[in-house]
Formats: structure tokens, C-alpha cells, sequence
DNA sequence: GAAATATTTTAGGTTTGTCTAAAAATAAAT
DNA sequence: ATTTATTTTTAGACAAACCTAAAATATTTC
């Protein structure tokens, strides 16, 4: 089970990213995958006759629900390939990707599940995408940066791209942790520090005096919507 | 430069185990990569309009030294891949070898010299397999295990496969570490305990008294022949 | 050294995934 | 509602890597 070639990979992936505005067509998914409509045709007759692509000539075609499941696996794989790569092996942001279109076509569960418990289950890859775990389960809300959070809502801190001991010290004195409650109330445009308030997550129902942000610090900080 | 195919890289890897002793035969190609030897000779005529082995009809095939060196390169590999498996992700002696198969094949030279960077430049594979180096040079003699050292013979310290802060310990008390040199004295059949003589590397010339070793710790002691 | 046996190569075919060019279906425009 | 333009599919080919069966070459044996 769950042995696909790597052409047929590669199809299932694209058309789960495409798949988010409605279903997919086949000169989109030739755009994407570099490669001509009639090849997209062909590719796509025989992901139908595995019953992981819903398609009716002519008038696109989206994942079934094993299709899903598929596309979830690879994306895991690649995400857990990329966090590798980043953090442990130094690779720099831009790179990853590259390299990950490879490893993700290894298809040993038993290596990906080992990878993920050596990486320590990081929840978001290098580009701040959420990483699906071992049963396909994937955060819906995609991380962002703090900068780009708007005024008065609020987001949870969920990963922190700098981490020297300054930044770590300088976080660690502001109270800012993994799982720190954040509202956004004022943005200065001047320098573009930003005003926030905190809360410590769950033990921590106080209202805290707002707390002043520079760009610097905020541009590391990435935080999601949701608990 | 240096972009093979998997089958490519498959059979040139198979060549140079094999090539040992003396030429190839079409036949033992086919039989260890269980292919047949039609399918042999195809890919032969392939590799050999590519410069990668010398072919004669009906006369067996060598490698080129171009082919060396692509065989050393996904020897490389293999080999730190198996490193990494065995000793981050935790994977037992016997399963790291199947899922090198595959990971060898990822071409990315970066990827593979971040990677040895990573894994602290490691020299043997968990089976005791040297590891070339980025610019292809390889051990020559092959680690084998203190038990299977012949009387008399010297050979220097190069892994220990039981790492446990027991079998440390020990070792420490004995005086024994990576580059210690080791002759065997005696060997005691009723047991299978040895005696040795040992010198710390370099800078400690005189002569020990010979100390005795189990049959248990020897096992897990691996060393080589040179300097 | 000719006959028997084993090995290797050739010839022709299959599958996977791609392509081009032409035909069919859909969508847009007048 | 036709015509025009776009999109999609079919038809037929091709390269890579494999296969079987038959022919060619080596090797052994007598």
C-alpha cells in the first residue's frame, strides 16, 4: 500500500496545492508541473482508475478522499525533509525546497516517523507551512509573521526563526514563549515597532500592560490564529 | 555534471562490488541485480557509449576510472546515509541498508557533503565499511573486529558499536579509545578471552604490560590494519 | 578438433511517462 | 445562434528500462 511512482507523486501534490480554488484544470496543473496538457491527460485517466482523483473529461478534476490522504504523505515528507535541512544540516531558507523535491519521493513510513521524533515533531517547515503528522492531521491556519498580523486580533506565537542567545534573551525578558498569547494594538509607522498585549498561555488570565515590539524582533516571531 | 539514473547508478554500483576479482560477467551482473542478462547487456552498450566501463562483447567489462569515481560517489552516499539512519534516527544494524537503497540516489552533492559535515565526518558505516571521503579517497583496508585479528598481528582502534555509558566506562578503565593500537598476544579457547598489548596513539611509546579482554567486549571492538 | 554445453548478444515486444499534431468539446463573441 | 477561439482529449510516436525467445559466440568435454 501506498506505493506510487514518483511522476504519479508529484501529480497527486500539485493538484492538492491547486485544489484550494475549487477543481483543477488541466491546463493549470500543465502550467505547474512544467509538462504538456496531453501528458496531464494521460496521468490523470490512470490516477482516476486508482480512484484517487475524481475526473470527468473535460471538466477538471479534484483529490477523493484517498487522494487526500496520499498528498498529505508526501507533503509531510517534504516538510519534514525541508525542516532537516534547515535546522540541522544549515541549509539556508531558499534552498530547501530543492533538495526536498527528492527525499520526498522515499517512501519508507518507518524512516519518515524516526525523522519527525529525531526533529522533535516540529509542528512548521523553514517557509513557516505546517508540517501534517504521522496520521495526516495538518494545522488549517498557516503560520505568519507577527508583522503581518492585523490590528487588535489575536494569534498564538508558534515559532521563532532567530534563534541566538540575544534574540532568546531579549524574548525571554519581554516573556515571549512558544504558545504566548498576542494582540496587536497599535503599529507605529514611524520605525514600525508595534504595541502589543500578552498573556501566558493558560495559566496566565491577567491583562498585562502593553509591551513595545521593534520591527526587528517582530519580523522573527511567527505566530497563527486559533488557540 | 554527475546526474545518473537510478538504474545507471544501480548497476555501476554493482560493477565495482563485483569487480573484485578480476572482470565482470554479464551473467553475475544479472544475478545481483536480479534483473536478466539481456536486460545486462543493454544497459552495458549504454554505459559503455558514456565512458563509464570498458566493454568487449562476450568479454566481461571493467569500470573506467570515470565510472570509479561514480561509483565512489554513491558508495559515499549510501554509506553516510546508513551512518545517519544507524546513529540519529536510531535504526537497528540490519534495516539501515534497504532504505540507503533508495536515499543514495538523491543527487545533491551539497546535500551529501552537509551532511558528512553533520554526521562529524564519520569513516565507517555501521557495518564497519569504510566511507570515501568528499574527493573520493577510501579507506583501503577494511574494518574488521578485534575477535577476527590474528595472533600477533597489530591493528589500530577504529569504532566501537556498543556505545552504552557501561561498555564507555569500561573501555576508559582499560585504556582503550579510537586510535589505540592493539596486538593480540594470546587466545584463550575455554573463553574466547584474549590478551593484548596496547599503545596509546603516538605519544606514548613505551610498552604496557598485556591486559586481558572478553570475548564480549572484543566483539564490539572494531580496528584496522595501518597506521 | 568436433560436438555438446554454457554464456552472451540480438531481435522484437511491453510498460511508463513523455511528446506533437489533429480532432473533439466547451466557452466566448458577435 | 452561429462563428470563433480556447481548452481538452485522442491518436500515434519515442526513449528508458525491462522482458522472452532465438541466434551467435565461447568454453568444455570427449
Amino acid at each position: 500500500m501506498l506505493n506510487y511512482s514518483t511522476s504519479e507523486e508529484n501529480y497527486i501534490k500539485a493538484i492538492f496545492h491547486l485544489q484550494k480554488d475549487g477543481t483543477v484544470t488541466t491546463n493549470e496543473l500543465a502550467a505547474e508541473l512544467q509538462t504538456r496538457p496531453a501528458s496531464v491527460t494521460d496521468m490523470l485517466k490512470k490516477l482516476s482508475n486508482k480512484k484517487l482523483v475524481h475526473y470527468q473529461a473535460y471538466h477538471g478534476f479534484t483529490l477523493t478522499s484517498e487522494g487526500r490522504k496520499v498528498a498529505l504523505v508526501i507533503i509531510r515528507r517534504h516538510r519534514l525533509w525541508e525542516f532537516f535541512l534547515a535546522e540541522k544540516l544549515k541549509f539556508s531558507w531558499e534552498e530547501v525546497h530543492e533538495v526536498a523535491e527528492d527525499l520526498e519521493h522515499v517512501s519508507s513510513k518507518k524512516l519518515i516517523d524516526k525523522l519527525d521524533e529525531f526533529l522533535g515533531f516540529p509542528r512548521f517547515d523553514p517557509h513557516g507551512d505546517p508540517i501534517p503528522d504521522a496520521n495526516g492531521k495538518i494545522e488549517t491556519s498557516k503560520q505568519i509573521c507577527l508583522t503581518e498580523l492585523p490590528l487588535n486580533s489575536t494569534a498564538v506565537v508558534c515559532y521563532v526563526s532567530d534563534q541566538s542567545i540575544e534574540m532568546l534573551d531579549l524574548l525571554g525578558h519581554k516573556k515571549i514563549a512558544i504558545g504566548t498569547k498576542i494582540e496587536v494594538k497599535r503599529k507605529f509607522s514611524y520605525d514600525r515597532s508595534m504595541e502589543i498585549k500578552i498573556r501566558q498561555s493558560r495559566r496566565t488570565p491577567l491583562e498585562q500592560a502593553p509591551i513595545n515590539i521593534s520591527e526587528q524582533l517582530a519580523k522573527n516571531i511567527f505566530v497563527k490564529y486559533g488557540t
